[in-house]
DNA sequence: AAGTCTGCCAACCGCCCGGAA
DNA sequence: GTTCCGGGCGGTTGGCAGACT
Protein backbone atom coordinates (compact mmCIF):
# COMPACT_ATOMS: atom_id res chain seq x y z
CA UNK A 1 0.00 0.00 0.00
CA UNK A 2 1.62 3.27 -0.87
CA UNK A 3 1.29 5.97 1.98
CA UNK A 4 0.81 9.52 -0.58
CA UNK A 5 0.74 12.30 1.55
CA UNK A 6 -0.58 15.55 -0.36
CA UNK A 7 2.45 17.55 -1.67
CA UNK A 8 2.21 21.31 -0.56
CA UNK A 9 4.95 23.86 -0.40
CA UNK A 10 5.41 25.68 2.64
CA UNK A 11 6.37 29.52 3.28
CA UNK A 12 9.96 28.88 2.50
CA UNK A 13 9.15 27.25 -0.98
CA UNK A 14 9.86 23.37 0.59
CA UNK A 15 8.29 20.91 -0.38
CA UNK A 16 6.41 18.67 2.25
CA UNK A 17 4.32 15.20 2.04
CA UNK A 18 5.06 12.25 -0.19
CA UNK A 19 8.34 11.81 -1.53
CA UNK A 20 8.49 11.42 -5.87
CA UNK A 21 10.74 8.63 -6.92
CA UNK A 22 12.97 11.71 -8.19
CA UNK A 23 13.72 12.97 -5.16
CA UNK A 24 14.39 9.69 -4.19
CA UNK A 25 16.56 9.00 -6.29
CA UNK A 26 18.31 12.07 -5.71
CA UNK A 27 18.81 11.91 -2.21
CA UNK A 28 19.82 8.31 -2.40
CA UNK A 29 22.30 8.72 -4.90
CA UNK A 30 23.70 12.13 -2.85
CA UNK A 31 24.24 10.45 0.64
CA UNK A 32 25.75 7.61 -1.21
CA UNK A 33 28.25 8.84 -2.78
CA UNK A 34 28.70 11.61 -0.28
CA UNK A 35 27.30 10.60 2.83
CA UNK A 36 25.26 12.38 5.62
CA UNK A 37 27.62 15.07 8.05
CA UNK A 38 25.00 17.67 7.55
CA UNK A 39 21.69 17.51 7.55
CA UNK A 40 20.26 21.18 6.89
CA UNK A 41 22.80 21.54 4.28
CA UNK A 42 22.31 18.44 2.38
CA UNK A 43 19.24 19.19 0.64
CA UNK A 44 21.13 22.54 -0.88
CA UNK A 45 23.63 20.38 -2.40
CA UNK A 46 21.82 17.32 -3.93
CA UNK A 47 19.35 20.18 -5.54
CA UNK A 48 16.38 19.03 -3.36
CA UNK A 49 13.39 21.40 -2.05
CA UNK A 50 13.51 19.65 1.40
CA UNK A 51 14.39 20.44 4.63
CA UNK A 52 17.33 18.41 6.23
CA UNK A 53 14.90 17.23 8.85
CA UNK A 54 12.90 15.65 5.75
CA UNK A 55 15.61 14.34 4.12
CA UNK A 56 16.94 12.19 7.33
CA UNK A 57 13.69 10.89 8.03
CA UNK A 58 13.24 9.84 4.64
CA UNK A 59 16.73 8.39 4.55
CA UNK A 60 16.30 6.51 7.76
CA UNK A 61 13.08 5.11 7.33
CA UNK A 62 13.11 4.41 4.20
CA UNK A 63 15.91 4.34 1.85
CA UNK A 64 18.74 3.89 3.99
CA UNK A 65 20.18 0.06 2.73
CA UNK A 66 19.32 -3.11 4.81
CA UNK A 67 15.90 -2.06 6.38
CA UNK A 68 13.88 -4.83 6.27
CA UNK A 69 9.88 -3.33 5.57
CA UNK A 70 8.05 -6.93 5.47
CA UNK A 71 6.14 -8.33 8.09
CA UNK A 72 6.96 -8.84 11.19
CA UNK A 73 8.12 -12.08 12.71
CA UNK A 74 6.79 -13.77 15.95
CA UNK A 75 10.02 -13.57 17.25
CA UNK A 76 10.52 -9.84 16.73
CA UNK A 77 6.72 -9.37 17.94
CA UNK A 78 7.84 -11.13 21.17
CA UNK A 79 11.15 -8.90 21.43
CA UNK A 80 9.44 -5.72 21.12
CA UNK A 81 6.90 -7.15 23.87
CA UNK A 82 9.68 -7.59 26.15
CA UNK A 83 11.79 -5.04 25.09
CA UNK A 84 8.57 -2.28 25.57
CA UNK A 85 8.02 -4.11 29.27
CA UNK A 86 11.75 -2.94 29.75
CA UNK A 87 11.90 0.34 28.04
CA UNK A 88 8.75 1.48 27.65
CA UNK A 89 8.39 3.91 24.48
CA UNK A 90 11.89 3.83 24.24
CA UNK A 91 11.25 3.12 20.46
CA UNK A 92 14.87 3.95 19.10
CA UNK A 93 16.38 1.81 21.83
CA UNK A 94 14.00 -1.14 21.31
CA UNK A 95 14.81 -0.60 17.38
CA UNK A 96 18.57 -0.58 17.91
CA UNK A 97 17.67 -4.69 19.06
CA UNK A 98 15.99 -5.62 15.58
CA UNK A 99 18.23 -5.23 12.96
CA UNK A 100 16.31 -3.26 9.43
CA UNK A 101 13.73 -2.24 11.60
CA UNK A 102 13.35 1.79 12.29
CA UNK A 103 12.13 3.45 15.43
CA UNK A 104 9.05 4.55 13.30
CA UNK A 105 7.93 1.20 11.96
CA UNK A 106 8.27 -0.42 15.26
CA UNK A 107 6.12 2.27 16.95
CA UNK A 108 3.68 1.75 13.95
CA UNK A 109 3.50 -2.01 14.50
CA UNK A 110 3.11 -1.43 17.61
CA UNK A 111 0.09 1.01 17.94
CA UNK A 112 -1.33 -1.31 15.40
CA UNK A 113 -0.78 -4.70 15.96
CA UNK A 114 0.62 -5.38 20.12
CA UNK A 115 -1.56 -3.39 21.63
CA UNK A 116 -4.44 -4.62 20.06
CA UNK A 117 -3.31 -8.52 20.96
CA UNK A 118 -2.42 -6.80 24.95
CA UNK A 119 -5.45 -5.39 25.17
CA UNK A 120 -7.04 -8.49 23.88
CA UNK A 121 -5.30 -10.88 26.79
CA UNK A 122 -5.95 -8.42 29.56
CA UNK A 123 -9.37 -8.94 29.14
CA UNK A 124 -9.38 -12.27 29.25
CA UNK A 125 -7.18 -12.05 32.23
CA UNK A 126 -9.32 -10.01 33.86
CA UNK A 127 -12.55 -12.32 33.17
CA UNK A 128 -10.03 -14.80 34.65
CA UNK A 129 -9.60 -13.26 37.66
CA UNK A 130 -13.18 -12.36 38.21
CA UNK A 131 -13.51 -16.26 37.84
CA UNK A 132 -10.88 -16.69 40.68
CA UNK A 133 -11.70 -14.15 43.10
CA UNK A 134 -15.35 -15.02 43.20
CA UNK A 135 -15.56 -18.55 42.25
CA UNK A 136 -18.66 -20.17 41.95
CA UNK A 137 -19.30 -22.04 45.26
CA UNK A 138 -19.23 -18.21 46.56
CA UNK A 139 -22.53 -16.87 46.93
CA UNK A 140 -21.21 -14.26 45.50
CA UNK A 141 -22.73 -12.80 41.89
CA UNK A 142 -20.90 -10.70 39.59
CA UNK A 143 -22.70 -7.51 39.67
CA UNK A 144 -24.47 -7.26 36.33
CA UNK A 145 -25.77 -10.69 37.18
CA UNK A 146 -26.22 -9.28 41.03
CA UNK A 147 -28.49 -5.83 39.18
CA UNK A 148 -30.31 -8.21 37.27
CA UNK A 149 -31.81 -10.65 40.09
CA UNK A 150 -31.43 -7.93 42.29
CA UNK A 151 -29.21 -10.14 44.72
CA UNK A 152 -27.79 -8.14 47.69
CA UNK A 153 -25.23 -10.66 48.56
CA UNK A 154 -21.52 -9.63 50.10
CA UNK A 155 -18.02 -10.92 49.36
CA UNK A 156 -15.57 -11.34 51.67
CA UNK A 157 -12.43 -10.81 49.31
CA UNK A 158 -9.36 -12.39 50.40
CA UNK A 159 -5.13 -12.77 48.77
CA UNK A 160 -2.87 -15.10 48.31
CA UNK A 161 0.46 -15.33 49.92
CA UNK A 162 3.02 -15.39 47.62
CA UNK A 163 4.19 -18.67 47.79
CA UNK A 164 -0.13 -20.17 47.32
CA UNK A 165 -0.07 -17.69 44.86
CA UNK A 166 2.67 -19.42 42.89
CA UNK A 167 1.30 -22.75 43.76
CA UNK A 168 -2.01 -21.97 42.77
CA UNK A 169 -0.76 -20.51 39.57
CA UNK A 170 1.56 -23.02 38.96
CA UNK A 171 -1.34 -25.95 39.61
CA UNK A 172 -3.42 -24.22 37.21
CA UNK A 173 -0.77 -24.59 34.49
CA UNK A 174 -0.51 -28.12 35.21
CA UNK A 175 -4.14 -29.06 35.01
CA UNK A 176 -4.22 -27.11 31.56
CA UNK A 177 -1.51 -28.68 30.26
CA UNK A 178 -2.07 -32.31 31.44
CA UNK A 179 -5.51 -32.47 30.80
CA UNK A 180 -6.31 -29.64 28.34
CA UNK A 181 -8.46 -28.00 31.48
CA UNK A 182 -8.71 -24.15 31.27
CA UNK A 183 -8.93 -21.55 34.11
CA UNK A 184 -11.65 -20.58 33.91
CA UNK A 185 -14.51 -20.96 30.78
CA UNK A 186 -13.96 -17.62 29.08
CA UNK A 187 -10.82 -18.61 27.54
CA UNK A 188 -8.04 -17.42 29.65
CA UNK A 189 -5.51 -19.59 31.54
CA UNK A 190 -2.77 -19.43 34.17
CA UNK A 191 0.05 -19.21 31.95
CA UNK A 192 -1.92 -15.56 30.84
CA UNK A 193 -2.06 -14.60 34.05
CA UNK A 194 1.65 -15.12 34.34
CA UNK A 195 2.57 -13.41 31.35
CA UNK A 196 0.25 -10.12 32.36
CA UNK A 197 2.01 -10.28 36.16
CA UNK A 198 5.17 -10.31 34.47
CA UNK A 199 3.92 -7.50 32.23
CA UNK A 200 2.61 -5.19 35.32
CA UNK A 201 5.41 -6.94 38.29
CA UNK A 202 3.66 -4.32 40.66
CA UNK A 203 0.30 -6.46 40.56
CA UNK A 204 2.23 -9.53 41.83
CA UNK A 205 2.67 -7.93 45.33
CA UNK A 206 -0.19 -6.24 44.84
CA UNK A 207 -2.18 -9.14 44.41
CA UNK A 208 -0.48 -11.50 47.05
CA UNK A 209 -0.73 -8.67 50.09
CA UNK A 210 -2.72 -9.67 53.06
CA UNK A 211 -4.57 -6.34 53.41
CA UNK A 212 -8.29 -7.01 52.76
CA UNK A 213 -10.40 -4.09 52.17
CA UNK A 214 -13.66 -3.32 53.00
CA UNK A 215 -16.03 -5.86 52.53
CA UNK A 216 -17.49 -5.15 49.10
CA UNK A 217 -20.93 -5.04 48.60
CA UNK A 218 -22.29 -6.64 45.02
CA UNK A 219 -23.78 -3.08 44.71
CA UNK A 220 -22.27 -1.74 41.74
CA UNK A 221 -22.32 1.69 42.97
CA UNK A 222 -21.04 0.96 46.04
CA UNK A 223 -18.15 -1.32 44.83
CA UNK A 224 -17.03 1.60 42.50
CA UNK A 225 -17.02 4.28 45.49
CA UNK A 226 -14.86 1.36 47.20
CA UNK A 227 -12.46 1.55 44.51
CA UNK A 228 -12.42 5.08 44.70
CA UNK A 229 -10.74 4.71 47.99
CA UNK A 230 -8.06 2.34 47.02
CA UNK A 231 -5.36 4.80 46.27
CA UNK A 232 -5.59 5.46 50.20
CA UNK A 233 -5.23 2.03 50.81
CA UNK A 234 -2.42 1.51 48.87
CA UNK A 235 0.01 4.34 48.69
CA UNK A 236 2.83 2.48 47.64
CA UNK A 237 1.28 2.08 44.34
CA UNK A 238 1.22 4.45 41.62
CA UNK A 239 -1.97 5.89 39.97
CA UNK A 240 -0.86 4.02 36.85
CA UNK A 241 -0.48 1.06 38.67
CA UNK A 242 -3.68 1.11 40.38
CA UNK A 243 -5.34 1.65 36.86
CA UNK A 244 -3.56 -1.24 35.41
CA UNK A 245 -4.61 -2.97 38.10
CA UNK A 246 -8.39 -1.74 38.22
CA UNK A 247 -8.75 -2.21 34.39
CA UNK A 248 -7.23 -6.00 34.39
CA UNK A 249 -8.97 -7.40 37.41
CA UNK A 250 -12.17 -4.96 38.67
CA UNK A 251 -15.62 -4.60 37.23
CA UNK A 252 -16.28 -2.93 33.92
CA UNK A 253 -19.61 -1.25 33.83
CA UNK A 254 -19.03 0.39 30.57
C1' DA B 1 -23.20 0.12 -5.99
C1' DA B 2 -22.32 3.63 -2.83
C1' DG B 3 -21.22 5.42 1.48
C1' DT B 4 -18.90 4.82 5.89
C1' DC B 5 -15.63 2.89 8.95
C1' DT B 6 -11.20 1.05 10.27
C1' DG B 7 -6.41 -0.28 9.88
C1' DC B 8 -2.24 0.98 8.55
C1' DC B 9 1.92 3.60 7.99
C1' DA B 10 4.61 7.49 5.87
C1' DA B 11 5.57 11.86 7.16
C1' DC B 12 5.27 15.90 9.99
C1' DC B 13 5.66 18.51 14.39
C1' DG B 14 7.44 20.01 18.58
C1' DC B 15 10.44 19.16 22.10
C1' DC B 16 14.79 17.73 24.18
C1' DC B 17 19.68 16.90 24.48
C1' DG B 18 24.45 17.48 23.73
C1' DG B 19 28.23 19.69 21.70
C1' DA B 20 30.29 23.76 19.72
C1' DA B 21 30.98 28.65 19.83
C1' DG C 1 28.04 29.90 32.21
C1' DT C 2 25.06 30.86 28.35
C1' DT C 3 23.37 30.63 23.77
C1' DC C 4 22.81 28.51 19.49
C1' DC C 5 22.12 24.84 16.47
C1' DG C 6 21.99 20.20 14.58
C1' DG C 7 20.43 15.72 15.38
C1' DG C 8 17.35 12.66 17.28
C1' DC C 9 13.19 11.18 19.57
C1' DG C 10 8.27 10.28 20.63
C1' DG C 11 3.66 11.68 19.58
C1' DT C 12 0.38 12.74 16.21
C1' DT C 13 -1.77 13.37 11.76
C1' DG C 14 -3.21 12.68 6.88
C1' DG C 15 -4.91 9.92 3.68
C1' DC C 16 -5.13 5.55 1.06
C1' DA C 17 -6.98 0.78 0.74
C1' DG C 18 -9.83 -2.61 2.05
C1' DA C 19 -13.63 -4.15 4.97
C1' DC C 20 -18.06 -3.47 6.28
C1' DT C 21 -22.91 -1.86 6.10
Amino acid sequence: MEMVRTLSIDENGMRKGAWSKEEDSKLRAFIQRYGHHNWPQLPKDAGLSRTGKSCRLRWVNYLKPGLNRGNFSQEEEQLIIKLHQKLGNKWSAIAAKLPGRTDNCIKNFWHGHVKKRLDKEKNNVKNAEISHCFPSTSTFQLPHQADQEKLDTTYEPTRLSNSAFLQYTSNSIESHSSNGLMLTSSGANAKQIVESVELFPELMSFWTEPFVPDTISCDSEQIMSSYSSWEEHFPHLSTKSLDNFLDMYCFSYS
